[in-house]
DNA sequence: ACTGTGATTTGAACAACATACAAACTCTGG
DNA sequence: CCAGAGTTTGTATGTTGTTCAAATCACAGT
């Protein structure tokens, strides 16, 4: 069902993402989404949460925890960041915020989704040897969020290769040492 | 007008921000507001407008030309945050990304505003004989969205000062010589 | 003064939406 | 077969932003 909103979303985007429409594709009632999630915001939640762990699959599936520091943040940043103008998750991410600031409840579970890629940039600093690793990756996830908002809002001067140059920016030299493809 | 929409935004917070309850307090119709702004996505727009005016113009009357950079910095740095959870600046801003999405027209009109405080990072970093500005400037602009993110959303380890620390981080060590009050 | 014309302003009507809810249905343990 | 909890539906409700025709206003030209 996530699924279908998933697509839905892809299809039509944010602003066809309604519960009647969903409902429809699901051969459901409004009604019953909202018994099953609880609310809209509930919803989107749930949503955020299956989209970010098909992102955590794909990249527990790729990294490559014997490579090279470099090529590791090289791939997680790519992971992270938005594919392009509209990509669907951050769609739901830029569209739960304005939720979070309404509804206090919803800022536990937000916080928790979003405390995930932090531990792990995290984890990988730690590797790597950094000196404050959970500050480096507050600060190079704080980066990297406001990059995806450019990116997926289409500011002209902004992709994702330049959001990557302005990452490696932040890493200590000595961390970042060899180019990778 | 957009003065009492300011009022409203911060007595009530975003959820009441509406038409009717605007038009209430200005003692006219929400028809009317729409014959003005064009639709609530234009009152929007022009709120955060107003809102940054009213910025740049403590800005400017704050900024000292003649400060040494790192005071002039870390000034940019605070009025460019933030003030603490919820504050209407970034409720504002926060409100209109996903608005962005939907509506392509906001688009061009968003970008300009945002382009504002790059441009005078960037014109900051030139006098102090930064390398790259522009590509500094947003850099630095990003990292603060992120934060600003953080901090607007109440995260627990998030403030101004620590976001601080996080943007001095990014300035080359000799542009950030000594510490500032 | 009068009038006509275009810009405001209003209030009611509308459509879309999330949500609330009662009724109907389904399943399961006794 | 039944009772009752858990699902599902369809409809109703209240709030939105938005539309629109009518009313009002401002004011230039005569």
């Amino acid at each position: 069902m996530l699924e279908v909103a998933w697509e839905l979303l892809i299809e039509r985007g944010l602003a066809d993402l309604t519960l009647a429409e969903l409902g429809r594709r699901v051969d459901t009632s409004a009604g019953h989404l909202l018994y099953y999630f609880g609310s809209k915001d509930g919803l989107l939640l749930e949503v955020l949460r299956w989209s970010e762990a098909q992102l955590w699959a794909r990249w527990e599936a790729s990294r490559a925890e014997e490579a090279p520091f470099a090529a590791r943040f090289d791939l997680f940043c790519r992971q992270f960041l938005p594919n392009g103008l509209g990509d669907p998750r951050w769609l739901v991410w830029i569209e739960v915020w304005p939720r979070v600031l309404r509804a206090e409840e919803l800022r536990r579970p937000y916080e928790e989704l979003d405390e995930v890629w932090r531990d792990e940039l995290a984890r990988l600093l730690t590797a790597a040897g950094a000196v404050d690793p959970a500050s480096l990756a507050r600060r190079i996830c704080a980066l990297l969020d406001g990059l995806a908002i450019a990116i997926a809002l289409g500011e002209e001067d902004m992709s994702v290769e330049t959001a990557l140059t302005h990452a490696r920016a932040l890493l200590p030299a000595e961390l970042y040492a060899g180019a990778t493809a």
